[in-house]
DNA sequence: ATATTATTTTAGCTTTATCTAAATAATATT
DNA sequence: AATATTATTTAGATAAAGCTAAAATAATAT
């Protein structure tokens, strides 16, 4: 005999909700555990008085716990919530890119609609259509089902030293101008590279590219690329 | 030198001015130019009054033509607009059933949600990976970008003569339990028929499938079925 | 021609998600 | 410690999409 184990979230959340709470989340993933109103508020592009008032709706359905002037933290349920978003976000991501040929500098916007659609059914079947992929296509992971994320370590390409080596896994900033960037470059993910120079000045790089071609970015650029060390 | 046509349509609209634009334009194609107020109202299961309230903002929006107390017809614009959304649905629906392997009474809902997605470059490739398909799950026709519609001849199987034949070429009801009930006896998109016998008393039919199995089915059954007839 | 019924619209209310402006709490500076 | 500044919340508005109840209009039946 077998038991199985369920997720069931009975909670409901509308799509400007989820939003929130992804970008809530998202927040809260980038170091300190609470979050401010006015981080939100620059993260979704709205005013902090339409934050206060969404933070109470999602205070009230127990997806965040909310201390008035003190900021925010996703609850257990909560993380949950937003992990499948996440994951319906990435998957959705996968598919624009492997099965209708979207750049990945154009996937984010329409993703952004479809992680919103209410189908179990649907996201499993996509995910199998897929063949379960384990990241998108700027190397974020996706996580599964259940909410288990398979993170590999990485770190700011600018942050490695002189010759240190490694292979692109991800990029930070996912914005369409950084993404084509990268590509007009020969950047992207998967690419071997190693540090050839820094320059101590302005912390740019000399970078070596799959052995090939070198290239120079600035530290700026190198901050928002994540390599797996090797 | 080469001028490219494009269609331009400026109008936007809300998914729920979407839903009651299809819903207008379908009715539209049911025999009578002139939509009545209580008719959309109980295709989309709202009030009349919300329905009068939407009826004013699509005038608005010049998709229709309204004289209060008279009923709506769709403009021009409005035909374009609606064969668009209708275009998207049943791209999303031969996409879930073809390449999600849904059943053809699960598909209804989803695309009901996903013809919203607003992505022209999106229902392009979509079109384009599904191999430009002319006809959806259900055998209704697919319009092309420009909204051209191939209409194939069909008939209601309850007017085939006995001894007429034909192909099912669609179905006229697309609810769950109408299509599984296909399912169930064997009647499918494609399927070659007969008509055996008819019989007086209540227009019932007894029908050949594949001149292979014969099949009874009142004629309520047998009007929710169309043919091409041979 | 008038009265009755049916249909449709209007008026006024609700919820969600946004805004601006005003109030208040927390933090920083003298 | 008092005051100034910044962050956050509250109050009050608006727009979308629905509702109910009441009023208006059209269709029909007498
Ligand atoms: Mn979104
Ligand atoms: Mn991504
Ligand atoms: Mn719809
Ligand atoms: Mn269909």
């Amino acid at each position: 005999m077998c038991f199985q184990s369920y997720i069931v979230i009975m909670i409901r959340l509308t799509s400007a909700e989820e939003n929130y709470l992804k970008a809530v989340y998202h927040l809260s993933q980038e170091g300190k555990t609470t979050v401010s109103t006015n981080d939100i508020s620059s993260e979704m592009k709205t005013k902090p008085a339409s934050v206060s008032d969404m933070l109470r709706k999602l205070a009230e359905k127990e997806v965040i716990d909310y201390r008035k002037y003190y900021g925010v933290n996703v609850t257990e349920n909560g993380k949950k919530y937003a992990l499948q978003i996440i994951r319906k976000h990435r998957l959705w991501e996968v598919f624009l890119v492997e099965k209708l040929r979207f750049a990945w500098d154009e996937v984010h916007e329409v993703a952004e609609e479809l992680e919103h659609i209410k189908s179990p059914i649907l996201i499993q079947r996509l995910d199998e259509y897929l063949g379960h992929p384990k990241f998108d296509p700027h190397g974020d992971p996706i996580p599964d089902e259940y909410g288990d994320v398979k993170a590999r370590p990485r770190l700011p390409l600018n942050e490695l030293a002189i010759n240190d080596g490694g292979q692109i896994v991800a990029v930070k900033d996912s914005s369409a101008a950084f993404l084509r960037y990268l590509d007009k470059v020969g950047a992207y993910i998967g690419a071997r590279i190693k540090v050839l120079d820094k320059v101590e000045f302005d912390g740019s790089l000399e970078i070596l590219v799959d052995n090939k071609k070198t290239l120079f970015m600035s530290k700026d650029v190198a901050a928002n690329i994540l390599v797996l060390q090797q």
